[in-house]
RNA sequence: GCGAAUAUGGUGAAGUGGUUAACACGGCGGAUUGUGGCUCCGUUAUGCUAGGGUUCGACUCCCUAUAUUCGCCCCA
């Protein structure tokens, strides 16, 4: 039977797994220096943690999970983003109990059934974090600072971040309300996206791109008229730490976002630069969430988090050239002349491999060309090679492939030479 | 959901309406070598995504399907 990967999956290995694993590192390493400890939710939980917590509303939601009934009938869905379900773990954990802000991280696979396209795929994976708790504009800064030092580490400089406010629950529903009156008089004249938003998501209008330069976007009700001034207030104080940190931003007005759970600060890391095929590519966005706690019974709880998509950042990292495979495999070869050797040679590997050198061996062939062919692919440092006259002699030689020098040296420096403490190597007559 | 492009061996690919589907890399076998990566010889797609049609004849033209890729929408 001929099978292949499902639709918008991808198989890792090669280079690519050290790629995954280099941004996943780099993740991990920022995490303790912000204080943010590893979550690890379920890849599924019942539909409605989604439902409920990304919002009925949503195109997530909509038309893009993986939903499917076990076996009792019970209606599962396979994580399409990483928020509500730390949300729904903070709250049935009772995390809230303990004092002070609960700084999380998650990385792992979601899964959103849409047309895969470049740096889009049906089984991703988001680096994320969340920081539930008493809310600050301070923290805001600095989730926000999180993700720029994160993709700054990464190497990626052209970076536009983009934020807004949508004020506090209260306000954005009175906007929303706004935003579904005024459109509704001029919907006739506006696209077929728009219709639908209207009823879903009126606030989503302010996204759209094809009516963007119209006199009927021009003239929408403005969020700024339907923020407190605690909330203008607490934007300002937002942008003035930004400031202060160095983080140079855009306040994109029409910035909303699609997730029906955010209030005050949103915000979308973008890359920017004109003359690139990935200018315009969101590779980090997040915002606050103010009580989405609620939606799972928990106590009215502030939040913040983001999330990145690590595809799209290797897509970003072989771009722009910014990830080196140099690594080395192995330390060394050992290579055998003949067949009577192969055993001696397995067995000085097996003492190099015991004392932490790392160490690779032909198992197949003792044929030259097949085992030089191997350090080659290994792209290893130093080849040893012995046949029944370095047995004899009680020497092997040494060939280091980079200074490309050999010479013979006694088996009793072996040690010396790999740095390895304690018994030294002798061969068995 | 809408739109576009592509589809040849292990890989990168060239190709023409008409006998053996170019070339390169890789693989395999061998020659020469106690030391390869240079060289030399041989070998490596009864088949060009699948099915149908046009034709005396199609990998090359047409249709359908499938897959992949890219874009829109939305997003990470």
């Amino acid at each position: 039977m001929k099978v292949s990967k499902i639709k918008g999956t991808l198989d890792y290995f090669g280079r690519d797994v050290k790629k995954y694993r280099y941004i996943e590192n780099v993740a991990r390493s920022i995490s303790k220096q912000f204080g943010y400890l590893e979550i690890v939710t379920p890849i599924f939980e019942a539909t409605e943690v989604f439902a409920r917590g990304v919002g009925e509303g949503t195109d997530i939601v909509n038309k893009e999970m993986y939903t499917f009934l076990d076996r009792s009938e019970k209606s599962l869905t396979l994580r399409p983003e990483g928020t509500a379900g730390v949300s729904r773990a903070y709250v049935e954990n009772k995390m809230y109990v303990d004092p002070g802000l609960k700084k999380l991280f998650y990385f792992g696979q979601m899964f959103r059934c849409e047309r895969p396209q470049a740096g889009r795929y049906r089984a991703f994976t988001q680096f994320g974090i969340e920081a539930l708790g008493p809310g600050s504009a301070y923290l805001d800064a600095d989730v926000i600072y999180f993700g720029y030092l994160f993709l700054q580490k990464l190497g990626i400089k052209n970076v536009k971040v983009a934020i807004n406010t949508i004020g506090s629950k209260s306000g954005r529903a009175k906007y929303e309300e706004a935003l579904k009156e005024y459109f509704s008089e001029h919907i006739d004249e506006m696209c077929n996206d728009c219709k639908t938003r209207l009823e879903k998501n009126p606030l989503r209008i302010l996204d759209c791109k094809v009516d963007a330069k119209s006199d009927i976007m021009k003239n929408a009700p403005k969020i700024i008229d339907y923020l407190s001034e605690e909330d203008i207030a607490y934007f300002d104080k937002v942008l003035k730490c930004l400031d202060k940190l160095g983080v140079e931003y855009v306040i994109e007005q029409k910035l909303v976002r699609g997730l029906d759970y955010y209030n005050h600060t949103v915000f979308e890391f973008i890359y920017d630069d004109k003359n690139s095929n990935i200018d315009g590519l969101t590779l980090l966005g997040g915002g606050r969430y103010n009580g989405l706690s609620r939606q799972f019974d928990g106590p009215e709880t502030d939040a913040i988090g983001f999330g990145t998509g690590v595809e799209r950042l290797m897509l970003v990292l072989d771009e722009l050239g910014l990830f080196k495979d140099d690594e080395k495999l192995v330390d060394v070869v050992v290579i055998n002349i003949g067949e009577e050797t192969k055993l001696e040679a397995l067995s000085l590997a097996a003492f190099l491999r015991s004392n932490n050198v790392s160490c690779e061996i032909d198992y197949v062939s003792s044929n030259l060309k097949p085992q030089f062919k191997l350090s080659e692919r290994v792209n290893a440092p130093y080849i040893i090679i012995i046949g029944s006259e370095e047995v004899e002699n009680g020497v092997f030689k040494l060939k280091n492939t980079i200074l490309k020098t050999e010479e013979m040296r006694k088996i009793e420096e072996l040690n010396e030479i790999f740095n390895i403490e304690g018994e030294k190597y002798a061969y068995k007559k």
